[in-house]
DNA sequence: ACCAAGCTCCCCCAAAAGAGGCACCCCCCT
DNA sequence: AGGGGGGTGCCTCTTTTGGGGGAGCTTGGT
């Protein structure tokens, strides 16, 4: 065997979480073939920090304080087009990552997911292969075939969540509380609810509204 | 300065994220007056291991297979009703800390704490010196003022949250509509809400119940 | 023994929500 | 020019919800 002399694999960690970063940092160092060179505590960070270190690799977790990840996956694409983006996140079925991935992210992880598999999404991402875990891929099927909300509609359902009534939600977003109510029925429909109560249920196990 | 021989904190880390217990544990085995001595990923696990090794701290996850932290903090009482246990969790404002603090729990920490802050919980714990974070605190006294559901209401809480019409937790729950309707109206009122849909954002928020 | 709390059931009544339908306008795309 | 989707508005009708009570019954504690 040939030892190969190959530039290590520079990684950016962001996460909110110092433990969590901690046990990625150690995970990635302890690996012959890369390295951490910074790491985020916020969107904002994650951001400044990829602009001045321009990484082979960025980690992100979706829900972060400042700015999350969608937000993070756009702007830092808008500076780099060729950035190489992994996502990382607590739950499945969170919408939030299909947009990501949409948006030209180039992984996805689950935080519960072990080791060796992590640190494979980092190689496979380092190399622009694009790297989503199975769980992800399947939920991603099972999505297409579902109706997606139209923005108006996610409004209402913001609001419908909060326990708003019909009347206070047509006052709010200054329609009539017949819109409203139009606007519920057409959630309904497509969430395939048979009250708005449930319909909150399946949206947020969705991920599609955080409560 | 005279070295003084101790022996070292023994830790167990309960975490159902290998990244979660690989920080900590790095974190930890850095530190001169502590170890880990093991690591469970589940709360079933979590148990066994608390047996076996006896460790002076157990830093659980309040949220894990199998058993939750709830769950874990009652089983290891009985085993030990002197066991130090740090519950550690994502949210604050999770109803179910005050739970495990009640039953015997001796700290609590929020995932997002700060490295020192988490080392310096360790050492209260080990030498059974309560440890309880500031926010943790505040919402505690927050949570005294408010009355709490009793388990029947719970109950119907859970279907209500799943999206249940009253007919329908009648028939779970082997009642009439109109005693459902009646727990339904004390929740309200306990609850401070308007509509179930209220009622299930604020039980959410409050931790009271999981989606 | 008694009282309080919790669970159960009942009444009436007003308000809200849900189902079904129709219609207009605007914008984008073919 | 035509078509489709989205947003808006309105109609009727039934069902569900929510607010106000009252009233037994058991259980646990004082």
């Amino acid at each position: 065997m040939v030892a190969v002399i190959k530039r290590k694999i520079r990684v950016i960690l962001a996460d909110d979480h110092p433990v969590v970063r901690d046990g990625l940092a150690a995970m990635v160092n302890q690996q012959a073939d890369m390295e951490v060179v910074a790491e985020a505590g916020d969107g904002e960070e994650a951001i400044n920090l990829y602009d001045q270190h321009r990484p082979d690799v960025m980690v992100l977790d979706l829900r972060m304080p400042k700015r999350d990840g969608v937000a993070v996956v756009q702007r830092v694409l808008e500076i780099n087009p060729k950035a190489c983006l992994l996502i990382m996140t607590t739950y499945d079925g969170d919408e939030d990552i299909f947009q990501c991935l949409s948006q030209g992210a180039k992984g996805y992880l689950l935080k519960d997911a072990p080791r060796t598999e992590i640190l494979s999404a980092i190689r496979a991402v380092s190399e622009d292969r694009p790297y989503t875990s199975s769980s992800v891929a399947a939920k991603a099927l099972q999505r297409m075939a579902k109706p997606s909300l139209t923005q108006r509609e996610l409004d209402v359902l913001q609001l419908v969540a909060q326990g708003r009534s019909n009347k206070d939600i047509a006052r709010r977003l200054a329609i009539t509380e017949g819109t409203a109510k139009t606007h519920v029925k057409a959630i309904l429909t497509k969430l395939d609810a048979i009250s708005r109560t449930e319909a909150v249920a399946v949206a947020h196990k969705r991920g599609m509204i955080r409560l």
